[in-house]
Formats: structure tokens, C-alpha cells, sequence
RNA sequence: GCCUUCUUAGUUAAAUGGAUAUAACAGAUCCCUCCUAAGGAUUAGUUGCAGGUUCGAUUCCUGCAGAGGGCGCCA
């Protein structure tokens, strides 16, 4: 009924004296025809006359006026009223208001998905984790996120691919590996472990795994790797690397790819088990080496060098980066010839943007949030527009379990991983928790409110409304054998029990339409436990499977798309509909 | 110092520039002879400060005060 009342407003826009089709798109542009936030107000609402006023210098009350008569007009309304300060308040005539329940239970799936997306292309990158370890509870934020907004864009009518970017080539890798290759000489090297090696027990995992598969090399003299090596635990262990390539090439190059691809397995694993799945997983090391003239890594740069964006100083190649407000030019290049991080991510991007996608979305822990200008930059360099890149940033997530903090510490490997999250509370519960609040605010992961069966976790209160819906109409269904045809009591109005359900489900599509255009999955959270209220209202009021017949046929068919409702809501959660609890 | 996010009820959180700022928890008081009380109903209480833009500001702009995060030729 909306687009009815929005053409009717297109035309009464038309007919005003002194209007130019400029003003009368910009008066469409700015103004809203919205379902009513209370049924008093009646079913819909616009603010087009307190917009067209401004613009038209005309009293927003008198063009409210006007318009309310020409709706009147058509006959098409119950009722049409102006209210406040120029608000249009419409009531649809009763067949129309509750027209959308069968609207609804014809195509359950399909309500709430719209197509202003216009199969335009969009790649997310999200999770990114460094494949150094299992994903900890910081990671699940951004997977659950990603994971979200992909959902909710695909049901917009945006193509989307998911895209993960290992950071397989660093110098992290190498510290990986050297921590397992000291874990599988253990013996040779005694009681020797380097300071800044990767401590998890996870480490010995793969090194066990490792010898299972592979037959380790002997160590002739331990001492020739760990003899004088620098105090300073960083320079430890990159010496510690360097003599390790020398003196065990081949064993090391089985090591590291062992150990990648164990930790990739791992966090493949880990993320199925959340639900989160990934079009694509793009390796840093296939962009290649600087040494490699027609390497993508290469080609970036230089493409950067000829726009004279990219320069030479003190030996080091330079991005500059003046233009986008950073505060200082970038290194991509060292002094001794290798490549910055910041460079492959240069090299990753402008791989992105020649692939084609319409729109880019990173989604980046908000630690990277100084990084967002600098790779701006490179890509307005890169002749990419750089509104065209949307960096979404989540914040980190406290753990909190009996009220305390959980500490966590990367370095000792002692932190709560994804996965004990996940074994702990569940995936759903977990992914809603995550989802509740505003990705980039921060966030107390409260482990004790996530599982507790209190209405002050929103997670059971919204599926213990499905799980209540669900219970009625089998009910209804042991009884009836079918599901009944027609809702005659709620149509010609002699049960009016339901209106504020069905008014409530008619806002579903627009929420649906903000969490898409704000990329705010919490929108839809926020509106499901709003639905689950007004249903356990309802529920509380009327002793449903006692009414009549006629009544009940009517209350089943509404309820049924309530249930629709709550599940298409969840879905694009990434979250299964409880049918008991 | 520079950049950035934030400040809403006693607490934790909502709110495309809209009407009377919305919930939950904690407090007070009610509702199971009944479809799941993991629920419902009633009650009291809120936009940090000062300006500006606007018919209208929690929302946009400026300044101030307070809190967090980021500022490597690390990844």
C-alpha cells in the first residue's frame, strides 16, 4: 500500500503551482513514507509536506491539508488525517491492512528481500586472521559481522562474494615455523626455546602431527642454530630463521607449509562449525616477489612509480600519501629491498579493483582504523574511487564469565579460542550475542547472560516466541489435519485481537532496508525482540486454541506469518529458528 | 601532539533529521484450575556542557569537559 500512497504524493507534488521537477525530485529524495510506529497514528505516515514546505516556503499545515483531501479523493484509504506539526497519517481500508498475512504465507521465504541492490557486485573481506593459531573470541566478532551483512546484502539483491586474505608471507609465518621446527628438535635442543616463539600448545599439536607424516631430519649440532644468538628477543628469532633456512633448507620448507596449512585447516574448521562460509581465500603469496618484474606485487608499484605517487628517499620507496588527509608518507618498499605489509595490501587491493566488484567492504578490527587513510590513498592512486571502498571497523570483545574478566594472552598461547566459545555456548547463541550490539562499540561478552533463560537475553525471548508459534500450530494441526484457508474473523474485522501483530510484521521489509543501506545487522535484533514482544503479549491475553473455530482459523494463518517473520529475521543472522524449548 | 570513536534512566543498551526518546535489568505491585511463567500487566526514572544550522536535533556543524583506541622501514 505504500507505493500506492507514494505515487498518489508524486502527483500531488506535480500538481503544486511553482514546482520544478528538480525540487519535486528532491523533495521525493528526502522525505519517507513509513508504517507508523503506533497503531493510534494509524498504518502509515509520511513527512513529505513538513519536507515540500521548506523548500516551497509554504506552512507545512496548509500543504497537509491539501494533501490529506486529495488522498481522501481517491476512495483508496479508510481514513487520511494530517497531525502534528504536517504529518500525512493514513489508515488502509481492513482487506489491505490485512492483506500482507496471506501476502506473507503464500511466499514465507521471500518476505523481507528486496532488490534495490540491483544485482550490483560486492566483495567482503572479513576475519583475515593471520594463520598463526586457532581464531580467538576477537576474531568471532568480525566472522559473525561479515557473515551478517553478507546475509542481509544477498537478500537486498546484491551479488556478494566472501573473501578471506591469508597473510601466508610474512614474517609471522617464518616465526610459526621456527617455533614448530624447535618443537620437533626438542630433544636436540634441550630446554631452548626462543623468547618470541609461538607458545600454544597448539604448537606441539602440529609437531606431533607433523613427525606422524614425515620423517624429521636429525640435528647434527644443535648448538650450530642457538650458539650466540642476539639477547634481543626479536633479533633472536629472525637470526634464529636465518640459520635455520641455511642449515635445513628442505626440512624447513616441509615445516612451514605443514604448519600453514594445519593452522588454515584449523581455522577453516572453526569458522564451518560457526556457521561462516567463505566464496574465496586469496593468498598473500600469489602476488608474487619484488624480484619478479611482472609480479603483481611489482606491477602495483610500479604502476604507483609512474603516476609519480610512488618515489624514492633515503634509499626507500615511498607512497605518497598527502592528498588523503594521512599524516605522513608510507613506506612500501625498505631500505634493503623488501617489501612492507603495507605494500602486499597495496598490491591486494589493486588485485580487488581489477577484478570489478561495484563495491568493496573491509571489515577490520578497529585497531586498523589508523590504517583506513593510507590505503585510501593507494587506491585513489590506483584510479579507484575511493568512496567505492567501505571499511567497516569492529571493536574488540571483552570476555567476561562469573563476572570477571578473562584474560587473554596471545604470546603465552593462553586465551579462549573460537572454538571453546563455540563448544561452550553454542553457535547460534554465540553469533547473536556477537550481533546485538553496534559492531564498531565495544563489546562485554558476557558468557553467563549468553546462555542464561532470562527475557534479558534477547536470544531466548525471541526464540521462545518461535518455539511458542511453532507448538500452537502443530496443535492446530493435530486437530485440524491442514492448515486452515481463509482468515474471514481477522479480514471483515470481527477479531481484532491480532492488528498489532500484523502491524508490527508489516515493518519487517523496512528494517531489513536500513540494516542493509547502515550495514547494522543489530537493526534486525533489535526489531525480532520487539515482534517476540508484542507476540508473548498477545499469547499472555488470549487463550488461543480455546477460541472459535472461525477465530482460531485466523489467528493460526497470522500467527503463521509471524513465525515467517522470526525465522526470515534470523536467517540472515545465520541463526536456526528454535522449534522447542 | 596528531588522527579517530564514544558520552542517553541507578546499570546495560535502542532510536533513516520527526510526533509523547524505546527496552531490558535492578526497585515497588499484581497475573499460572488455562495453549511452554524461559511469559505477561502496572509503576517511577534519561539525551555531558555551551553555541549554531533547521519548521523540527539524541542524530548534522563548531567549541569545551570526560572515556577508549590508533599513531614502526612490525604483520
Amino acid at each position: 500500500m505504500i507505493p500506492i500512497i507514494n505515487e498518489q504524493i508524486n502527483d500531488f507534488l506535480i500538481s503544486l503551482p511553482n514546482v520544478s521537477d528538480d525540487q519535486v525530485e528532491f523533495i521525493k529524495e528526502k522525505c519517507a513514507t513509513t508504517v507508523t510506529d503506533d497503531l493510534k497514528k494509524g498504518h502509515a505516515t509520511s513527512n513529505v509536506c513538513m519536507i515540500a514546505a521548506s523548500i516551497l516556503k509554504r506552512s507545512p499545515r496548509d500543504l497537509a491539508e491539501e494533501l490529506v483531501s486529495n488522498l481522501k479523493d481517491s476512495n483508496a484509504f479508510e481514513k487520511v488525517e494530517s497531525a502534528g506539526p504536517g504529518f500525512i497519517n493514513v489508515t488502509f481500508k481492513r482487506e489491505d491492512f490485512v492483506s500482507i498475512i496471506n501476502y506473507i504465507n503464500l511466499n514465507p521465504k521471500d518476505f523481507g528481500t528486496a532488490k534495490h541492490g540491483k544485482n550490483k557486485s560486492i566483495q567482503i573481506e572479513f576475519v583475515s586472521a593471520n594463520p598463526t593459531g586457532p581464531l580467538h573470541v576477537g576474531h568471532g566478532r568480525g566472522a559473525a559481522y561479515g557473515d551478517a551483512i553478507g546475509r542481509i546484502l544477498t537478500s537486498s539483491g546484491y551479488k556478494v562474494e566472501k573473501e578471506y586474505y591469508i597473510n601466508d608471507a610474512g614474517r609471522q609465518i617464518d616465526i610459526l615455523t621456527a617455533s614448530v621446527y624447535v618443537k620437533l628438535n626438542s630433544d636436540a635442543f634441550m630446554e631452548f626455546f626462543p623468547k618470541n616463539a609461538y607458545k600454544g600448545s597448539y604448537i606441539e599439536d602440529i609437531a606431533q602431527a607433523f613427525k606422524q607424516k614425515n620423517t624429521p631430519s636429525t640435528l647434527k649440532d644443535a648448538s650450530l642454530y642457538i650458539k650466540d644468538l642476539p639477547s634481543d628477543e626479536e633479533k633472536e628469532i629472525d637470526e634464529l630463521i636465518v640459520r635455520m633456512k641455511e642449515l635445513d633448507s628442505s626440512q624447513w620448507f616441509e615445516v612451514k607449509d605443514f604448519a600453514l596449512n594445519s593452522v588454515l585447516d584449523s581455522i577453516k574448521e572453526d569458522l564451518s562449525l560457526f556457521n561462516v562460509g567463505f566464496d574465496h581465500w586469496f593468498y598473500e603469496s600469489s602476488l608474487g616477489n619484488l624480484a619478479d618484474s611482472g609480479s603483481k606485487i611489482s606491477l602495483a608499484i610500479q604502476t604507483l612509480k609512474d603516476k609519480k605517487l610512488a618515489f624514492e628517499e633515503n634509499g626507500a620507496i615511498w607512497l605518497d600519501t598527502s592528498d588523503s588527509g594521512d599524516d605522513k608518507n608510507r613506506v612500501l618498499i625498505r631500505d634493503d629491498g623488501r617489501p612492507t605489509y603495507f605494500a602486499s595490501d597495496v598490491a591486494y587491493h589493486k588485485n580487488k579493483i581489477d577484478r570489478g566488484f561495484d563495491k568493496l567492504i573491509n571489515v577490520w578490527g578497529a585497531d586498523h582504523h589508523g590504517y583506513i587513510k593510507r590505503i585510501e590513498a593507494s587506491m585513489n592512486g590506483l584510479g579507484f574511487d575511493k568512496n567505492r571502498l567501505d571499511v567497516q571497523l569492529v571493536q574488540f570483545a571483552n570476555l567476561f564469565k562469573e563476572g570477571k574478566k578473562v584474560k587473554m594472552s596471545t604470546r603465552s598461547g593462553d586465551f579462549y579460542s573460537l572454538k571453546d566459545l563455540i563448544q561452550d555456548i553454542g553457535t547460534d547463541a554465540a553469533r547473536f550475542y556477537y550481533l546485538s550490539k553496534q559492531a564498531d562499540q565495544h563489546l562485554d561478552f558476557d558468557l553467563d547472560l549468553a546462555t542464561s533463560d532470562s527475557k534479558e537475553n534477547m536470544f531466548y525471548y525471541i526464540q521462545y516466541a518461535h518455539a511458542r508459534i511453532f507448538s500452537l500450530l502443530n496443535k492446530y494441526k493435530a486437530n485440524n489435519n491442514h492448515m486452515p484457508s481463509s482468515a474471514d474473523s481477522i479480514s471483515n474485522g470481527s477479531y481484532r485481537q491480532c492488528d498489532k501483530l500484523i502491524h508490527e510484521i508489516s515493518r519487517y521489509p523496512s528494517v531489513v532496508r536500513r540494516a542493509s543501506t547502515s550495514l547494522h545487522p543489530h537493526l534486525i535484533i533489535f526489531y525480532l525482540k520487539d515482534l517476540a514482544h508484542t507476540f508473548h503479549s498477545f499469547y499472555n491475553d488470549n487463550p488461543v486454541l480455546t477460541e472459535s473455530q472461525e477465530n482460531l482459523n485466523s489467528i493460526i494463518l497470522c500467527l503463521d506469518a509471524v513465525k515467517s517473520v522470526i525465522s526470515n529475521g534470523l536467517e540472515l543472522l545465520g541463526i536456526e529458528p528454535m522449534e522447542k524449548m
